[in-house]
RNA sequence: GGAGAGGUGGCUGAGCGGUUGAAAGCGGCACACUGCUAAUGUGUUAUACGAGCUUUUACUCGUAUCGGGGGUUCGAAUCCCCCCCUCUCCGCCA
């Protein structure tokens, strides 16, 4: 949510960066600075009215005034009707606006994303390669059908290397994550609907997440748990920043049909990731958030995949968000860059909605600025490395960096 | 799932219809005292919103807030209803 009192002070710089990521469609920062003057008016006519009421019920009152307040009593609830109409409708606005963007974020849509990084290149082996399905199932390492049997399509089953690797790829994170000091949590699946509202997934998501009878939703990502852990909390000076990796499977409905590119593990109901977040001092958060970049950045480069890093147009970020930059690995088979990773500074967006703040140094309350990047979300990994990773004989080598993580000490996988 | 107890400021904890934004203690901050530290004394100590004043800081006034929402009343932390959460006991259970 942006700050009403921006709007007011600095609605053109506002409505410039809107229009970055809104294009022509209307913005209506002037209906909103109008519900707001509305709303003051009536605040202030609604706390005279009140003030007299106190007043008046200071002590006994006799007869004649009893009567007299209760006929204001009446006026304040109509009063107080008006103004809550008024307050939400606000708020309604408000919040449907998404966050401005950092100002090196070029306006536009997808088509605008700049490549600004780009690790190792797109080899061409000599000889006819497999996709990642393909390798998956001649291995015996992914099961698609058991899951499609048990689960229905969107699913698979990690087994035999396939699950090793893939504990091996969630081990790495979390050791790299833990030296670096961010403190591991592993949080609920599940969540409630303040939660959902609060991390800024619903209404907007409400369809894309599954719901189960008892009212709660299943994770999407664990940003939605790491955003709500200090919801409503006044954060010390000192402890700040704050950095938590969680672990979590992500459940997303995906509805609709896949595309024929988006096949095998690139899109499913669920996934596993690993997330940053940190909860940082507004005049730190673009330090932390080139800090997040590198450890990401680092992270795949660990990996030894070709990737590259594509900094978002203003379009392309999610709402709340003031940059984000996506690490987008290279699926030889699709001929395409998938994202593996998305690294954004919310400023203060989340943290007005959520209430988080700290206690800065003169003893003011203020809100944090948070942030969050994938570190990273393993199911387009898995087909990156057996892409890139393939051999002439079908066998996948393991990338050196996973070694110490797996539990059985291989150095490829092979047909049985 | 059933029965009971409870949720008050940064913390502990009183209040159970009016002068209570809330006793007391702890902690925090400021000042004083002291050769330093410790100890002691005095004062101070929430947040949001609105209005006033002001160059800013500050300050003054008002409104709201004692888990959340609604109700009763001239007046609610205090009475009533609903919901949420915590604890104890019983039941069920991978």
């Amino acid at each position: 949510m942006l700050d009403i009192r921006k709007i007011r002070e600095d609605k053109d710089n506002v409505e410039q960066s809107l229009r970055k990521r809104m294009g022509d469609t209307e913005i209506g920062l002037d209906e909103i600075i109008k519900l707001d003057d509305q709303r003051k008016e009536i605040t202030k006519s609604l706390e005279e009215i009140k003030a007299e009421k106190n007043k008046l019920s200071k002590s006994k009152p006799d007869e004649e005034t009893i009567k007299s307040i209760k006929e204001n009593n009446l006026k304040i609830k109509e009063i107080e009707e008006s103004l809550s109409s008024i307050e939400s409708n606000l708020k309604e606005k408000l919040s449907a606006l998404p966050n401005i963007v950092a100002p090196e974020v070029l306006s536009g849509g997808k088509e605008n994303n700049k490549v600004s990084y780009t690790f190792g290149d797109k080899k061409e082996l000599p000889f006819k390669i497999k996709d990642h399905v393909e390798l998956a199932e001649s291995l015996d390492i992914i099961d698609y059908k058991r899951a499609a049997k048990m689960s229905g399509s969107g699913f698979w089953i990690y087994k035999n290397e396939g699950a090793i690797l893939e504990w091996a790829l969630l081990n790495y994170f979390a050791d790299f994550h833990t030296k670096n000091n961010y403190n591991f949590i592993i949080p609920p699946f599940m969540l409630n609907e303040a939660s959902a509202y609060a991390s800024g997934h619903i209404p907007k998501f409400r369809d894309d997440l599954f719901w189960v009878e008892d009212g709660l939703c299943l994770n999407a990502t664990s940003e939605m748990m790491l955003g709500n852990y200090h919801r409503e909390e006044i954060l010390k000076d000192s402890e700040l920043p704050l950095k938590y990796f969680a672990y979590s499977p992500c459940f997303r409905r995906e509805a609709g049909s896949y595309r024929q590119e988006e096949r095998g593990m690139i899109r499913g109901h669920q996934f596993n990731k690993i997330e940053m977040f940190q909860y940082v001092k507004p005049d730190d958060s673009w330090n932390a958030f080139n800090e997040m970049k590198n450890q990401a950045t680092e992270i795949l480069k660990g990996l030894d995949l070709h990737f590259q890093i594509s900094d978002l147009a203003a379009g392309d970020c999610s709402s709340a968000m003031a940059k984000t930059v996506d690490l987008e690995v290279w699926i030889p088979s699709m001929g395409i860059y998938k994202e593996v990773s998305s690294v954004s500074n919310a400023l203060d967006y989340q943290s007005r909605r959520g209430n988080v703040r700290f206690k800065n140094k003169e003893g003011k309350n203020e809100f944090v600025h948070t942030l969050n990047a994938s570190g990273l979300a393993t199911s387009r990994l898995l087909p990156a490395i057996l892409e890139q990773n393939q051999q002439e004989d079908g066998s996948v080598l393991i990338p050196e960096v996973l070694k110490p993580f797996m539990l059985k000490k291989i150095d490829k996988i092979t047909k049985k």
